[in-house]
DNA sequence: ACTTTCAGTTCGTTC
DNA sequence: GAACGAAGTGAAAGT
């Protein structure tokens, strides 16, 4: 921990951040502040107060006391500015390409601690559309009894077709996988279908492949005569082991206390 | 500022988090922790120094060294739980609905702050698609001269058209509003135009109206004989003032030092 | 560098 | 509560 600094004055806060905000630092500040942000919108945040971030590759975070979003944000900084002005203490945070800012101008400064975090690892996440693609490319039976895969990522004038395969009785069946499906998700499917049977001039099968579904999207599928497989999510993040311990599900939890 | 602990011990630690983790403070605590994700997903994230956010309404933040965005987070807590367990400081976070919890293996903790944030402003933000229809309404003649609105939101079988008017010339132009066009927004204007064409049975203008544009959504426009008529992000936050000092645009910027 | 697609999307509003 | 669409979307992969 670098530094830690209790209700500093302005210039005291004013040099700390001079010498830190342009460097490889986390710098955290609680606050009065307003903040202002131009650029592809424009925003503004009456005066409370928060906590801003800067982190070590100049992103800039401005949280208030709850929702787990900031409230203001810039992903990249190219420049900062800070000066003492008029009883506040004005940082600003610039990035081009888009060109905005975020400018905060702090009433009152309770806490400032700058601190060196050293993190080379990488975050894995199991569960996603192309986990979905491999589970059924390992274990097309998991769709459908029989069924084989004959090529993934097929091409067509409509798009890609995600799978593309031939079920029990060697007909050709187009695969579409989507973690989210919508009514959009049942028109590609369609494009697809089509594109397909007119390649090959016959009926050809089309099937939706989702861990969830809605009753509307279900609708738009049955009136076009495409079909939908439901994949358990655990099914496609079964080999997936927690880091520690073992942990691998929500069962061995016993609550101490409950928040809110 | 009510709590600064510099290098806690476990217990110490273990016994200030249960204190205020369920309780109404933003919990700042920086250290060195593994996290592990099970829910909608399952994710990883091995040995590392972060920085972890509880704020007031129970939401838990990681947030690594850098990158704008948490590594791992939960929106809404139900129930938190510490414990102190084979050389290590475990935080678990859960929450029902959807059925997730974020687990933190703190192998060290080198600063644990608690404070009481008070903010009730409302973050304001001009310039969403709806700021872009209001000018439209507002100033027809910005998208072109002699422009009439007639209706807004008028529905049609294929949806809502965002706007309905008549040109110089009195006929009937389609006009959709995107922040961001794609091709499916493309699409969209092209069933709504062939909706009203066989509606009135006649030849419809359709408009796509953006603050950007991409080559590629061009060509599908032109394709389609579509129009695209670009709207300037400053005439539709025009009206839009900054809290302080009259800070509107990004012009009075004088970067002192760049970061990076 | 631009385009396209996905995300533990999240976050609204509306029905 | 489900459904639909927008986001200062962001991030990654392909071109």
């Amino acid at each position: 921990m670098e530094e830690i600094i209790e209700n500093p004055d302005f210039d005291e806060a004013s040099e700390i951040l001079k010498e830190y905000l342009s460097r490889e630092y986390t710098v955290q500040i609680n606050g009065l502040c307003t903040v202002n942000y131009t650029g592809r919108a424009a925003s503004k945040l009456d005066r409370g107060e928060r906590l801003l971030i800067k982190k070590q590759d100049s992103a800039l975070l401005v949280h208030g006391p709850d929702n787990y979003q900031p409230k203001n944000w810039q992903p990249e900084v190219d420049s900062f500015n800070v000066e003492v002005r008029d009883e506040s203490l004005v940082l600003k945070a610039r990035r081009r390409n888009p060109d905005e800012m975020v400018e905060v101008y702090f009433d009152n400064i309770s806490l400032i601690t700058v601190d060196q975090l050293v993190d080379k690892s990488e975050l894995k996440i199991a569960g996603h559309e192309v986990d979905i693609h491999e589970s059924i490319e390992e274990e097309p039976e998991m769709i459908e009894e029989g069924l084989k895969v004959v090529e993934r990522e097929r091409e067509t004038p409509a798009g890609f077709i995600d799978v593309f395969a031939r079920d029990k009785n060697d007909e050709y069946v187009v695969i579409e996988v989507k973690r989210n499906p919508d009514y959009n998700t049942v028109l590609q499917l369609q494009r697809y279908v089509d594109e397909i049977e007119e390649e090959f001039n016959g009926n050809i099968r089309g099937i939706l492949v989702a861990p969830k579904m809605t009753d509307k999207v279900l609708e738009y599928l049955e009136e076009r005569d495409l079909e939908f497989i439901e994949v358990a999510m655990e099914d496609v993040i079964s080999d997936y082991e927690a880091v520690d311990n073992g942990q691998k599900g929500l069962s061995d939890f016993d609550a101490e206390y409950s928040a809110k």
